[in-house]
DNA sequence: CCATGGTAAGCAAGCGCTTAGTCACACCGC
DNA sequence: GCGGTGTGACTAAGCGCTTGCTTACCATGG
């Protein structure tokens, strides 16, 4: 129980610099936010960021890489549960969205600010979001072989579907009309539709 | 035949400022995009920009509700070309979307920036915005009502549809692998799919 | 002769980031 | 137990530069 205490104790300052760029980020963008803005809303002085961060630049690289890292993460245990394309791809598509409605905040900087990366940082990024996809792409050509699924165009129909997800965080709001549970089941059903099922 | 010449004219000092402001807010961000960037670009000296615009905030506000005036027009004439809701909602979509392709630099800017607008300069985005909604809203709930539709939240099901739409722009490139026509075509199945058609 | 559209120069504020130093604390030989 | 010492987290101050925007002025066509 080591670093647990009754109420929630203060974040590490390292988390504190994450989560302040995070919002910061999400709400002014890259270059709308000061080193400033960051370090004082995690309590510190601007010169803590440095600290911990080379720049401002690899502290938005390093959130932007582990908030991929994450997904990726995510859509692969979604397929892993199951054996059916049928199942897989529904299944990956509920959670997929659901996690862009609740994480919308981090959602935004990952799949909006990579233009401030550099190049080498904006690559890597970009090799992971490949690798999701792959994955969703291989399930969707695979439900087509079997014939539960038929689309003329299973590239660009994986595409869409998760082009559908990540919109999900530019339009979605706490305070909005559904739930994330609620938008991910709809998005489930529209995308199994897409698939021709 | 006033202003016209045999070769592409140099365009007037308004427009080359415009184009510009929308080349550069689309590759950097808003505030990623310097006054000095616009002007130079357009071949003018930085104070130039103040002999058109306010500020570059009020910039950034004409050329986004130009752009959502226009995409606004667009689907109103999408739907007056028939009465049927099926072709309503398959021509929507397919100028929707080859416009996003066609357009992405520009539909970057007036989709991605808004954060950047004053409180009273977005909301007047978001009203023309919400009509554009309204257009392909009532052309579904009209379509459910006549049973060529079969949906269980017209609401969110329509609003997903502007959703891939608008994705199209994030994602789109010149030289990718798709014309604006065979994303516009493929959109339109995947759209009349998702409406249970 | 003046409205229009442009420029050169520059101001005040804010920017990312660095430097030099403070402080709390783990670890050490004794 | 204890002073000495090194180390990592953090700050106060500020540097050099860039920012959005203004001012004072100039050219030119109607």
């Amino acid at each position: 129980m080591a670093g647990m205490s009754a109420s929630t104790p203060l974040p590490d300052a390292r988390t504190r610099l994450a989560r302040a760029a995070v919002d910061a980020f999400a709400a002014r963008g890259f270059h709308g936010t000061t080193t400033r803005d960051i370090s004082t809303t995690a309590g510190m002085s601007p010169a803590a960021l440095y600290v911990h961060h080379r720049s401002k630049e690899e502290l938005l690289f390093e959130l932007a890489h582990a908030g991929h890292l994450r997904v990726l993460e995510l859509v692969r245990s979604s397929v892993a549960r199951s054996g059916d394309p049928l199942t897989q791809a529904g299944d990956l598509v509920e959670d997929f969205v659901r996690d862009h409605a609740v994480s919308h905040t981090g959602a935004r900087v990952i799949n909006y600010e990579l233009a401030a990366l550099s190049e080498e940082h904006r690559s890597e990024i970009l090799a992971v979001r490949h690798e999701i996809d792959l994955v969703l792409r291989e399930v969707v050509e695979r439900g087509v072989e079997a014939g539960v699924f038929s689309t003329p165009d299973p590239h660009m129909t994986s595409l869409a579907i998760l082009s559908l997800g990540i919109d999900v965080a530019r339009w979605y709001r706490d305070e909005g009309r559904w739930t994330p549970d609620e938008v991910a089941a709809h998005y489930r059903l529209l995308a199994l539709r897409m698939l021709g099922t």
